[in-house]
RNA sequence: GCCGGUGUGGCGGAAUGGUAGACGCAGCGGACUCAAAAUCCGCCGUCCGCAAGGACAUGUCGGUUCGAGUCCGACCACCGGCACCA
């Protein structure tokens, strides 16, 4: 194995990037900036193949932008808080902080050998105070704005581990680490007002022409926009200061088909009923109970409370509806409320068969007595849209509802009205390692944002987690503090903020990492936007809408230019990095997981026991199909893990880790080195130069499509074949040199030490990473004579070679004559005859 | 249920509407070697054929075109996102 590794010291060619200072970014009037991000790491402790190949593509851009003369910033920092550093202090006693510092050494060491071009000196930690703190100047920041408030919300509840837990952390109703059954607790709770926003982020990711299509539509779905009518249904008796109950609809032309009026738990209106009626406070708890998982909803059976209440159909006072109350209808959608059409919605529809309400329809299907299930027209079906009071208009579709709406809104019945699916982000968190949110609870004042100049609010070191709960709410003195606003006696916030917060700001921080104010204009200015982001697809939604919030907020605050509310201009998610899976089972039956190391040719080394082999999956530590990146680096070198993650996939696309390619890559960067060696002296007779000459500029033009169109791959694939024609080709030293010159500098953003190496050899100057992206000569793209291949009806059949620039005629001329097509005609003429020049000809009989 | 994406040799994958399978892996044959490793040379979609050549072939079925992996329509399979959202 170590014979074919390509030997290249490669920590002196990182040595040597360093002293020259070659990644360190200054801001620079004299050349255009680039700004190349990967999604930041998690602090785990361990790099896997993902992160290889996450930091290996913006590597590759950000050195490419280098070579073309960009300024380029290239930053890297961590995504420090989060459960897993509080979790392991529960097991094992220590500080989350300690945790999290070491782990973050204990990664950069590993990530170093990788020859990244990152500025180091821009590294941050999102647990350093000295961020944290801009955090919490941020915060104070929208809470003048108004784009944070408090409000109750209803929470996974931990009642054993006393905290919160997202949507996540609850598995089959109970608590992931305790084991509880999670209740649905109301708790104040702090929230961004993301939902200001929903139309604007809707809107704009038109704009966003260079992010992946996919992630325009997950984001567009999510923040769902849906148009519809928003109305009042009297209730025959005012009820608790209220004269009717506003619904929304988005369905308006099924209003004629309504046969109940259902509101949620969680509504006015069912509180009020349930201050002064046991049983109707019986069924809400009942209804409000468990999980707000996916599972449980989907289990939920639909159960409803017939209140007593009754209202009147907007369009005929003598027509009344029973008003109940739905364990299905969510209090922060909408109205809280709707009104039923079960002939045409197939929820409402098994409502009111459990209930024995009504079923109505509005349109003329012919089929309307007897429905077995809920009748929802296809586009095709013609309908009259509102059965009673539209008259002879037949209408379907997003045309009926428009209708619909408009002949309510003439009869004075409601408003047209946009609606979002996405809701404000809760941020508050009962946990400790966070970033404490900076207010005050003032006996006097009420909520009372910090003053900046107390800032960083910083999290206690003094603490223990061997008891479950929020170590800063049990602290004896750490909420202890005086009201920012009249001096007196107040208790501090103890809930800190979601993580992704912390994700949400941190590319713009990187312009100015070490500022005491959240950014700095001018070097935010100059550096912001971020021109290329990478990172995993599974970020689609939250981190890339919290962002695009966050930018936002930030130039509301003014602490970011207009022009960074979009703050990624072009994004790429790539694919994931997979191995086999190898399995034997125990005694039981059960399956026994083994690593790649342990197995060889099907078999386990130890043992000789036949693997089962189980197709390609992402690697995961419990299934054991993972590869180290700290090993490979330390078998073959950092080059050729780069190279291989490359090679071997669209970027875009799983690549699959195999033992067999990874060798293969390392065999072809010591073939390069040789190659390289054996390059000859700078001078001496040239021999058939030309053709290498060509090879080497076609070369040069299809790696750089490939770096620029992000096709890895297919550039590797061209670097292959250049490869192979410098190998093989007959020119003579010189030719030969500049050839495997170029070659070094198209290789140079992929496998970064070993083309210093080949530079060197070649006798380039100074290094390659500092060297000039190389420009191929069109001239030397276009070949003196073309072969074309000669159809007959569309089917190849025979190749001409001719001059570049022959003439149609003469070109038509010489395929007449060819024998296959001779044979074709049988002595006929042909039909047609089309020649697309340097292209094709093709003889139609 | 709603919304998207993908489908090409044994495998990963190439192909601005213009020679399908570049490049790599695996496999086969050969050179070098006492031998092996490494390296180098060659073959490598399927079928028929000694060969020349021919037929078939990019999930399936149709369509547009001189020409379709590529464009259009229907279907099948797999993958992903969302989902008591009124």
């Amino acid at each position: 194995m170590s014979r074919i590794t390509p030997h290249v010291d490669e920590a002196r060619w990182q040595e040597a990037w360093e002293r020259a200072g070659v990644f360190a970014a200054r801001r620079s009037a004299d050349r255009p900036k680039y700004y190349v991000l990967e999604m930041f790491p998690y602090p785990s402790g361990r790099i896997h193949m993902g992160h290889v190949r996450n930091y290996t593509m913006g590597d590759v851009i950000a050195r490419y932008k280098i070579a073309q003369g960009f300024n380029v910033l290239h930053p890297m920092g961590w995504d420090a808080f989060g459960m897993p550093a509080e979790n392991a202090a529960m097991a094992s006693g220590g500080h989350p902080k300690d945790w999290t510092y070491g782990n973050i050494a204990d990664m950069r060491a590993q990530m170093k050998p990788l020859g990244l071009s990152i500025d180091w000196s821009r590294e941050f930690a999102t647990c350093d105070p000295e961020y944290y703190g801009q955090q919490q100047a941020l915060f104070i920041d929208m809470l003048d704005k108004g784009l944070v408030y408090r409000r109750n919300a209803v929470v996974n509840w931990d009642p054993v581990d006393m905290t919160v837990l997202a949507n996540e952390q609850v598995i089959d109703g109970r608590g992931w680490r305790s084991g509880a059954e999670v209740e649905r607790r109301e708790l104040v709770q702090w929230f961004f007002r993301i939902s200001a926003y929903a139309g604007e982020l809707l809107e704009a990711l038109d704009g966003l022409e260079d992010w992946p299509a996919k992630v325009r539509l997950m984001q567009s779905n999510w923040i769902g926009r849906s148009r519809g009518l928003q109305m009042s249904f009297p209730l025959t008796a005012p009820f608790a200061g209220a004269e009717g109950i506003e619904v929304y609809t988005t369905r308006p032309d099924t209003l004629m088909g309504a046969s109940f009026v259902a509101v949620s738990p969680d509504h006015p209106l069912a509180r009020a009923l349930e201050a002064e009626r046991p049983e109707v406070a019986e069924f809400c708890a009942g209804a409000r109970k468990g999980g707000t998982t996916e599972e449980a909803i989907e289990k939920a059976e639909k159960r409803g409370f017939d209140t007593g209440l009754r209202v009147r159909h907007p369009f005929d006072p003598a027509w009344e509806l029973p008003v109940w109350i739905a364990n299905f209808i969510l209090m922060d959608y909408g109205t809280g409320a709707i009104f039923g059409c079960p002939a045409h919605d197939q929820r409402d529809f098994e409502f009111a068969t459990k209930y024995g309400l009504p079923v109505i329809p509005v349109f003329d299907t012919g089929e309307a007595a007897g429905l077995a299930e809920a009748f929802v027209p296809g586009k095709d079906v013609v309908v009259r849209y509102v059965r009673g009071f539209a008259g002879a208009e037949w209408q379907t579709g997003a045309a009926a509802v428009e209708a619909a709406i408009a002949a309510c809104e003439g009869r004075g019945i409601g408003q047209g009205v946009t609606k979002y699916r996405l809701r404000d982000w809760g941020l508050s968190r009962q946990r400790y390692w966070g970033c404490p949110i900076p207010v005050v609870h003032c006996p006097a004042c009420g909520v009372v944002p910090e003053r900046k100049e107390n800032l960083p609010i910083r999290l206690l070191d003094d603490v223990t987690f061997d008891v479950p709960g929020n170590p800063l709410d049990r602290h004896p003195t750490w909420a202890r503090c005086a009201c920012p606003a009249c001096g007196e006696p107040a208790r501090r916030e103890t809930d800190t903020m979601d993580t992704f917060v912390d994700s949400s700001w941190y590319f713009a921080r990187f312009t100015a990492p070490r500022a005491t104010t959240p950014t700095v204009a001018e070097e935010a200015g100059y550096w912001m936007n971020v021109d290329q982001y990478i990172g995993g697809i599974e970020h689609a939604i939250l981190h890339l809408l919290y962002s695009r919030f966050f930018a936002r907020a930030m130039h509301a605050t003014g602490h970011l230019p207009a022009r960074a509310i979009e703050p990624f201009d072009a994004l790429f998610t790539q694919g994931m990095v997979t191995h086999e899976i190898y399995q034997t089972r125990d005694a039981a039956g059960r399956p026994v997981y083994h690593f790649p190391e342990e197995v060889e040719n099907g078999v386990l080394k130890a043992t000789g026991e036949a693997v089962e082999v189980i197709p390609s999956a992402k690697m995961s530590k419990s299934k054991k199909n993972v590869v180290d990146p700290v090993s490979i680096v330390e078998t073959y070198g950092a080059d050729t893990a780069r190279w291989f993650v490359l090679s071997d996939s669209p970027p875009e696309r799983d690549v699959e880790w195999t033992a067999a390619g990874a060798e293969a890559a390392a065999r072809h960067l010591a073939r390069v080195l040789r190659i390289a060696a054996e390059a000859g002296p700078a001078e001496g007779a040239p021999g058939a130069d030309l053709a290498l000459t060509r090879a080497m500029h076609r070369a040069i033009h299809d790696v750089t499509q490939g770096i620029e169109s992000f096709g890895f791959n297919a550039a590797i694939a061209k670097l292959y074949a250049f490869t192979n024609v410098l190998q093989k080709s007959a020119a003579g030293p010189v030719a030969r040199r500049a050839a495997v010159r170029v070659l070094a500098q198209l290789m140079a953003p992929m496998t970064p030490h070993l083309a210093e190496e080949v530079w060197a050899m070649a006798g380039g100057e100074g290094l390659v990473v500092s060297a000039r992206w190389p420009v191929a000569d069109p001239a030397m793209l276009v070949e003196e004579t073309v072969t074309l291949p000669i159809q007959v009806n569309g089917k190849r059949r025979s190749e001409v070679t001719v001059a570049k620039d022959l003439g149609t005629a003469d070109i038509e001329a010489l395929v007449l004559a060819d024998e296959h097509v001779l044979r074709a005609l049988e002595g006929g003429r042909p039909k047609k005859v089309i020649v697309v020049p340097g292209r094709i000809v093709n003889v139609v009989v």
